[in-house]
DNA sequence: AACTCCATCCCCCAAATGGGGGAGGGGCGC
DNA sequence: GCGCCCCTCCCCCATTTGGGGGATGGAGTT
């Protein structure tokens, strides 16, 4: 169980070369399968084989790594996939990820970083690249808003009610207030928000826009 | 500028000598300051003095690391604070991360690994633990709905006309149908995907419970 | 043929919602 | 003192929403 298995999708003949080369000289690393394209990983793999990592290239001629990506997550539903590429876009990061990559490093990465990298993956873990890294957590961060500035306390309170799902009623309860006085809240917050209505607030706040 | 500021905040004293004690001989970096509590960060730290780094651990005494970050960013919004602790729950993960931590490493990282990481985030990068990583991309996949197989064709896009905020009779113009056609469908989508309103419906879409 | 699912549309009704309005009291700043 | 904002509560009214019922026709299964 030490040794871990591992495939190569890679369709530049020299990096191709240089990986499979290197990796197989790393204990402990198995390389079990190497294509120069997701058509042919997916058509040469065998039945019987699961690699437990699968190395993938984003760049590749024909199916895209990142559509080929939920065809081997079919396909070998418990590897683990590490997306190899040189594009650092936004876009591309947050749809490998949300097909159900692993890992993701840049083509810079150092090869002799790789081995570590594939291992605490293997082990449950995620590997990114340090720039990839900074861009998914700024999609944590964008919380402040500009709006809620703008909000009273009460106002504030009512809002995050709101966002919970609740209805006037509950937020009156949960507040201790007057149906009523919840009423003139929940209209303030429609206005200094510019939204029309609990239905256009949770459908901004669902998308992040809020 | 090849010399890094970096800031130690840790209230074990002997892992805070250990730190800084490993951390001060390391080429390149400039170890400036070393406090046990947040309180005594933010006291302490000098007008003049703007690290690059704060390393920061989060089981404090008193104000905890988590609390403090939004403080710390505030005093020194172009530094970079790197959260060190031995929690890995997706709560306080994704606390950190939305207060604007840079990066996220547990305890159990081997010293060796810290100037790299400290590095890497001084250079506009982020470094998180593996298991930390694998939590956060967690947040990225959970798309595939269990629900959706449920939904008949029409439901589904009468599901995604709701997702997008749209009152009923905007959905029935946007699909071309009748509304009472489009409320029957809606309802539908209710009772399938066991929510009682677009409201229930769209906060835990917020949530990312769908 | 009988059954099930889907898509389309119709009706009724009670509750919740949004958009207006107003009003009294408290606090803060000028 | 006067103005301004916040908090509290009240009323009216048109629309929307949820929940329940039912009807028709078509496609697919058994």
């Amino acid at each position: 169980m030490n040794s871990l298995n591992l495939a190569i999708v890679e369709d530049d003949p020299e990096v191709r070369w240089l990986l499979s080369d290197y990796l197989r000289r790393q204990p402990g690393l198995n390389v079990v399968l190497v294509s120069e394209s997701a058509e042919d990983f997916l058509a040469e793999l065998p039945d019987g084989l699961s690699p437990h990592v699968v190395l993938l290239d984003i760049g590749l001629p024909g199916l895209s790594g990142l559509d080929a990506l939920p065809l081997i997550k079919q396909r070998l539903p418990q590897a683990d996939v590490i997306v190899q590429t040189m594009f650092e876009d936004a876009d591309r990061i947050y749809l490998a990820l949300s097909r159900g990559a692993s890992g993701y490093l840049l083509k810079s990465t150092p090869l002799g970083q790789l081995p570590q990298a594939i291992r605490e993956v293997a082990g449950g873990g995620s590997s990114l690249s340090p720039v990839v890294a900074r861009r998914v957590l700024a999609h944590f961060k964008p919380s402040p808003q500009p709006h809620a500035a703008a909000l009273s306390p009460r106002e504030q309170q009512v809002f995050e009610a709101l966002i919970d799902g609740l209805a006037d009623k509950e937020v009156a309860q949960r507040l201790g207030l007057g149906l009523e006085t919840v009423r003139t809240h929940v209209k303030n917050v429609y206005h200094k928000l510019h939204v029309s209505g609990r239905i256009e607030l949770l459908s901004r706040a669902a998308r992040g826009q809020l």
